[in-house]
DNA sequence: GTCTATACATGGATAGAC
DNA sequence: GTCTATCCATGTATAGAC
């Protein structure tokens, strides 16, 4: 029982694997349904549509991002650490599941997606602009959060501008900042 | 003569424009052709395929990403400032084509897109470690910039998460930081 | 230099067998 | 619940008229 519901895990699993390694163009229902193990009429018996399997990917990051949420909360002192660190793609469920909401809201199909997406960031927004006494700090740690998705989007893992080794400085130079500020 | 490159750029125009309003998928050779004021038939004289455009498109990146080097280079003091400020995307024809870039690389369809953004984020991170002398808040300017860009692919101009109004403090905030790095 | 007509391939989706 | 076969729409690209 607890497996009712894998088969569409796996197709969702494997949609994302295809949107994320080749493109929204190249994830066709096709390419997904060979990823998946299944033929084209056997994905089509869990998901009628395409959008059906964008609308799947949705509910999937809202939970997750709720965990990710919770995590945060956990650490109401180094959550700015916390948050950046985990901005950093390393392959995580969530990771996965957000990079190819990125791709899919990129492609203009799926207002969905791109609702899904402003939902996630403002949840970020809402609460590190809390845990952050300065709001331009918040602000700051926010875009740079973004600006590591933004890398984990479009260059391979091993070719980032940032790669994860050296973001202990930047976290350190943030919280600098913040420690300065908030002292002043 | 000097017009005699206009049809071409006139449709580069029209690409770029459908690529950043309606997705990279949406741009079809009808669809550009159809924004750009000729047939299909017309346009493929121009390019002879779809890869012409996005070649076409690289090359102009290229162009702009140079001048902007240069307009960047021309403020060696307020470089973080001016760097942060031109990473909004208020559309000037860099923004335009920066963003429509972003969006074929993401296709997965154009490694020339991919490469070509690498190239442009190589020249920025160059410049600004060089004028920054902490190499942790050159890392983190150059992640805010990334940040700005990654909003404006996700989001319309009217929601963005951090409005250009509200960067001013932001600004501030890392200026401050570079401060009291470089005199401490 | 720009158009129409058309060939060809591919993607989404339905129907119905097993 | 999964498969094959098939229909229809659309996208890229070519050929050739104007």
């Amino acid at each position: 029982m607890a497996q009712k519901t894998s088969a569409k895990e796996a197709v969702l699993d494997a949609f994302e694997r295809v949107v994320i390694d080749r493109g929204e163009r190249a994830a066709t229902l096709e390419a997904v349904a060979v990823e998946a193990g299944v033929s084209k009429g056997g994905l089509l018996y869990h998901f009628g549509a395409k959008k059906d399997l964008v609308e799947g990917l949705v509910s999937r990051l809202t939970g997750l991002a709720a965990a990710d949420l919770e995590n945060l909360t956990a650490a109401p002192d180094g959550i700015v650490s916390r948050f950046i660190r985990s901005s950093v793609v390393i392959g995580t469920p969530f990771d996965t599941t957000y990079i190819a909401m990125t791709r899919l809201a990129q492609s203009g199909l799926y207002p969905e997606a791109n609702a899904s997406l402003a939902g996630v960031e403002q949840g970020w927004r809402a609460l590190i602009e809390e845990a952050v006494g300065d709001p331009a700090v918040a602000r700051l740690v926010l875009l740079v959060g973004d600006g590591l998705y933004y890398n984990a989007a479009l260059f391979p893992f091993d070719k980032l501008p940032t790669p994860a080794a050296e973001l202990d400085d930047v976290i350190a130079a943030i919280e600098d900042l913040a420690r300065s500020r908030t002292a002043g």
